[in-house]
DNA sequence: ACCATTAAGTAAATCGATTAAGAACCTACA
DNA sequence: TGTAGGTTCTTAATCGATTTACTTAATGGT
């Protein structure tokens, strides 16, 4: 047989005049075959430039990737830009990393997961996709998922107790019973436009984090006497700096005045922060405002934020922990309540 | 037959009475067959819950992927936590979801290409790698290549004129020829550690960025007739706030204390500027400082830094089209000064 | 009515591996 | 000597598809 450009299995095999599966077994079983020979194939092969079973194929037949799905909750653009989702990326590929696993990144625009269920070995989901056909598959076609922030009822999850943990800032918040509430929402409507939200009492029962936190919200309102108007939520589709602002502007201009802001993201406090000082308000006299992650940059902003922290990195590793484990478990993670002078 | 708990193509195939190869071509070749029978065959399917030809089987008969390889110059977790390494895999990954085509993230930390190369189409590799044996495989074993910022000689290349960008900015920096210059480099030495670099004679043929732009400060700093001391440079190892800090520390407190630093990144330049006004100096009175990327935070700052920008974002979309295209080219892009008022 | 085309569908080789089952040989023990 | 057991290696089926070459039937032109 006559050198080829590029190796395979069968080939190497001919070359060197023995079987297939005895090549295979040098790779993968060194136990079905005698020590001599293992180590003479091995050198062979290292010789003349074979390096190893092709994955794909090996992949084909055994049913296994070595690539795991990150489902990302919007573009992978969001991703990146959003500090709270990059740590949690950075927690999950640490630990896949180390595990010699690969990490495909799922975009959350995608409608389809049918286009990668194939090679990957399952999916690990960041926060509920707005897609409902995405959480319906994954529940259907997914060898194994992990999903975070949300639930559905199979495999393994890990979640913040975002209700309990929207209470305690909220309560923090609220000082007297003729506070003016108004609450900086993340996506708590199936639309993708900024607006205000009416009817409150249709969210009582929402299981994304959005729906959580407002829960919590609302409860420590009750809790102190307040009554919430019934145009004072904002709806905020994206995490973006731009819809943050246009919301806060919004929301400190409306009438009556809030003077206590819950934000349902650093990223948004942070905007809402940024648009007071520039009404000449101040923080926290005129308006009191918290948010919701523990962000570097809310650490950093003058006054400090008051916010509730998440160890998003953490939750990545303890997901992908999760994830290689196969266990079928959900895990609460910590948070912890950082009191700035925003509030 | 009876229904399978997953349907393959030869299980469809035996159901509907047809041949293997009808059912193949009803999904991929719809001139192959009668327009009724595809039709009767794809409602099916659908009924079934057969969603198509398995992807994995697919790419192994066609050895094509969809999927295409991001190496990154270090961890993952480096590049989300890198502005500008973010913005380009945002360009990236934009123009990569519009051709439906799946990015996977292969780590500057992995030290075997061997492990990937069998299941993507190719890869795009941001900054060289500091693992030599990865640029080699790269030559070697990649189907298809696109390097950003450097360059091996075959497929195509994106860059963005480093040498000349280094030279016009300190040349803006520079003003008389008594200035005492520091540079705040990249990872110049092929070490991991912080720490100053003596030899400058030894980078003058190197082709990482950090070499390119040093060049051009020299350049620049020996036309305006300036000296540059043999220990002032330094050499920091990872793009960190922490080495960054102690670098600039370090640097802004030795003697003779440089009035002029050159940041080979604004990370760095941000950090240097921190440093200096905590140790009550005045900039750009006391020291100038400008930085290398153009990143948001950098504008942001107090005094506002000047810089080259660089449009990451754009960088990202034209090493993913060039990728697509399988044009074999180079593509050098625009810069910019961004003049501010640290210098 | 005859032959050349074209259309529709099928059989079988192939992509590059893994692995169950079995063959050939050797050792050892009663 | 016969048989049980253990190594070492091979044969062949299989993973789930694509695609070339071929068969058969139908169409059309003269």
């Amino acid at each position: 047989m006559t050198k080829p450009k590029s190796w395979t299995l069968k080939s190497i095999a001919q070359e060197l005049g023995v079987s297939n599966a005895t090549v295979s077994n040098a790779f993968n079983r060194p136990d079905q075959l005698s020590k001599a020979r293992r180590e003479e194939i091995l050198a062979a092969c290292k010789k003349l430039g074979y390096f190893g079973p092709n994955k794909a194929a090996q992949s084909l037949r055994r049913g296994t990737f070595n690539i795991v799905a990150l489902v990302l909750p919007d573009s992978v653009e969001y991703m990146v830009s959003d500090p709270v989702a990059s740590s949690f990326m950075r927690g999950v590929s640490a630990v896949l990393e180390k595990n010699g696993i690969n990490l495909l990144l799922f975009s959350g625009n995608n409608d389809n997961l049918n286009s990668v269920v194939d090679f990957v070995d399952g999916f690990i989901c960041y926060g509920r996709p707005r897609n409902k056909q995405l959480v319906e598959q994954l529940k259907q076609v997914a060898k194994h998922v992990v999903t975070v922030d949300f639930n559905i009822g199979r495999d393994a999850s890990v979640n913040v107790n975002n209700q309990q943990a929207s209470f305690d800032i909220a309560k923090h918040a609220l000082h007297k019973n003729d506070d003016r509430v108004a609450i900086l929402g993340l996506r708590l409507l199936d639309n993708d436009v900024l607006c205000r939200v009416y009817e409150h009492h249709e969210f009582e029962a929402g299981q994304s984090i959005a729906h959580q936190r407002l829960r919590g919200y609302h409860q420590a309102i009750s809790d102190a006497g307040i009554t919430l108007g019934d145009d004072r939520t904002w709806n905020i589709p994206e995490s973006s700096e731009r819809f943050a602002s246009i919301a806060a502007k919004e929301a400190l201009s409306s009438t009556p005045r809030p003077n206590v802001l819950l934000c349902m993201s650093d990223l948004i406090a942070l905007a809402a922060m940024r648009e007071a000082l520039k009404m000449g308000l101040s923080i926290p006299e005129d308006v009191r405002i918290v948010g919701f992650d523990g962000i570097d940059e809310g650490q950093r902003f003058v006054p400090k934020l008051t916010t509730v922290h998440q160890n998003s990195e953490e939750k990545g590793r303890i997901a992908a922990t999760l994830f290689l484990s196969k266990e079928q478990q959900t895990a609460e993670i910590d948070y912890q309540l950082q009191l700035g002078q925003s509030s």
